[in-house]
Order: C-alpha cells, then structure tokens, then sequence
DNA sequence: TCTCTAACTTACTTACTGGTAAGTATAGTG
DNA sequence: CACTATACTTACCAGTAAGTAAGTTAGAGA
C-alpha cells in the first residue's frame, strides 16, 4: 500500500463530522471504523489516543475555516461582504451536517482536554475575535455599520450569538440562524 | 425507611449539576451514585432509564429557572429591571457551576432524546422567547429600550447571545459574561 | 403480630469504551 | 534477493456504560 492510501483522511473526515455533531464524548472509535470499513487499531496506528485525534480535528477546523473564509477575508476591503461571509460559512457548515462549531464541541468536554489542545482552541478564539473586530472598526469608520461601545466588544457579541444561534438552529430550524443574522444586521443599521 | 428519605432529591441535585457541567453524555450513573453514597441501582429505582431522569431534570430546570426569576418575571412593570434579572440569572448559574445552560446541553446530544423530551425543551424555549418579547416590547414602548426591528428577534437575538456567552465563558472566564451582557445594554441604547 | 410496600443493596449481564501487542501484506530500497 | 517501513488486521485487554433480577430491611397499617 504505503501510497494511495487516505484512511487518515478519510478517519479525519469522519471524526470532524461526528464532532460537530455530536461533540467530543458524543462519538466513538466505532463510529469512525465501520463506516470506512476499517478496524479500530487502524485509527489507533494514525491517532495513538483520542486527544491526538482532536489536535488533528482542530488543526482540520483551521483548516476548513480558512478555506471558507479566505475569499472575504482579505482584511482592509469593505466590511460589510466580510460580515456577510461568515454569516454564509456559519449556514454553510449548519447546512453541510456540522450543526455545532468547534468551540462550542470543546466547551462541553473542557475539564478533560489537554493543555495543549486548550491551547490551540484558545488560539483560534482570539484569532477569530481579532478579524472580526477588525471588519467591525472598518466597517464603522467607512459608514458601512453603526453601533455603540468598542469594536472588540461588539465582535465578541456577535461571535457568541452565531454560536448560540447554531445550537439554537440545531434545535428548532434554519430560520433562527437567518432571523438572528438578520437582526445582526439591523443592529447595524444595515438596510439593504 | 419509607419517609424522610431523599435520595430521590440527592440525585436529581448531582444529575442536575453534572447535566449543566458536562452534558448528557458527560455522566453516567456512577458519577451520581459515588459521591451520594448510593448504589447504581439506588438510582434505576428511582429513574428506570437514563430518558426518565432527564425528563426529571427538565422539570427542576423549570423550577429552578423560575424560582431564579420569580422576583422580575412579574409582566407589566418596567422592562429594564427584569433585563437585568435575566443576566444576573445566567450569571449566577455560571457561578454556581452551571456552565452551560439545559438548552445547550441537551442540543449535543438532541439526536437521542425522546419526543417527550424535544417537546419539553422546545416548550420551554418557546416560553422563554415569549417572555423576553414581552420585556423587549414593554421596554421600546416605555423609551426604556432602542432597537429597530421587531421584539420577538431582538428577544431571540439576546438569548442565543447569552447562551453563547455562557459556552465562551466555560472556555475563557465570566469576564466574557459581563461584556457581553455589557454590549446588549449598549446596542439597546441603555446609559447609566 | 403479620403483612405489605417503599427503598433500597447485592450481584449480576450485555454491550461498548479506548487502547495494545503481535502478526501480515505490500511496496519500495540497497 | 533480503531488508525495511508503511499501513494495516487479528485478537485481545481492562474498564465502564446502562440496565436487571432477586434478595433485604425498615416502618406503616390492619
């Protein structure tokens, strides 16, 4: 074999998929190896323990993240398209069977993680807060938005409605995701 | 025995606490019947299945939720206070090692609950929606609030943001909480 | 006093958990 | 051709999960 073999990503695939679905706890090795039609030692071989599996599941985050935001992530344009790409990637990932985000996965199995994977979901926390502070201040000193307070905090409150709103979609429907970014929107004085 | 026993109450205490700590999965029966001194069976006994204690663990949700809010959830008087009732309830929880709020917790795990269950859940997130639209409503109508659009999002918007606040704040610290709570009052125009 | 019932305990079962050690097939390398 | 590394499988392990059947104990009522 030694090439052509993607068991690894296919066992990434999978297991990022059961996470946001079902949390960390919420899934087993099992689960991973008998839809790929492999055994459980072949996660083992790639992934030592579980918490390996999770340092690869956050780095896949990063990843897919990044693939799907890097069109409007392109700091200095306009504000408003990058706003509106997150709220596109936050339905996107809904739509696509990853009801929860990452952060929300971790921050119910917190106590048992690693440092190191703390760490790193710590990392993509600030990281996120940083951009969209950042579209926050353009967009308002372009005129583009209008809101009271610091940009970081306006950032953080957004942030945390998007997420409360997916757990709140996964529950009920889609139309709470797309109600709550409209009222987002509103917030803003956005008027279209 | 017969009377003055209540292990019934001890463990729906421990579930309760463990349910809002770690989620459904995150405990299992054990992790109540330890500390309590009790056997596994004690709390079969009692809760026949897993499904039969998390019905009870609704219905102490309620209670606990309105006892919480007895004091502002009375309709009709100004709407600024019984906000504030609302974010000194989630505050308190937080603090009381409740992290995450039963909404949250069972939405992990929404997949393998019962009907009864999502029907319960989503009974009392509708009441909660109704309630909040009514403060947001009184509030706009008095000039204590300002916000554009109409209630029932705006009251939708600030409870996913509150659950969401709660998820950052079990990763980060309650800091995350009081800004957040900080920026609503913000965005509704409320000066001090 | 006898009986009944509530509230358990004891002792188990079945199924699954993450994890490991040893073996095997395959492909590339010297 | 022998050797080595990769990518697994087979066959296990100890621990834990929820759940159950049968026995025990204490008090209440007739």
């Amino acid at each position: 074999m030694t090439q052509a073999s993607n068991t690894r990503e296919q066992i990434i695939d999978k297991a990022f998929q059961l996470m946001l679905q079902r949390g960390l706890n919420g899934f087993s090795y099992r689960d991973i190896s008998e839809p790929l039609g492999v055994k459980n030692a072949a996660i083992h071989y790639h992934f030592p323990n579980k918490m390996d599996l999770v340092k690869a599941l956050i780095d896949e985050n990063h990843q897919v993240l990044r693939k799907g935001t890097a069109e409007f992530m392109a700091y200095g344009g306009p504000a408003r398209p990058q706003l509106e790409g997150l709220f596109a990637f936050a339905m996107s990932q809904c739509k696509c069977g990853r009801p929860i985000c990452m952060v929300g996965a971790l921050a119910i199995d917190y106590d048992d993680l690693s440092d190191e994977i703390k760490r790193a979901n710590d990392y993509f926390m600030k990281d996120s807060v940083a951009w969209l502070t950042k579209v926050m201040d353009i967009g308002r000193s372009q005129d583009e938005f209008h809101f009271e307070g610091e940009a970081e905090s306006k950032a953080v409150s957004i942030l945390a409605m998007i997420q409360g709103a997916r757990q709140m979609a996964r529950v009920h429907d889609l139309d709470y995701l797309e109600r709550i970014f409209d009222q987002i929107r509103t917030d803003l004085g956005i008027v279209d």
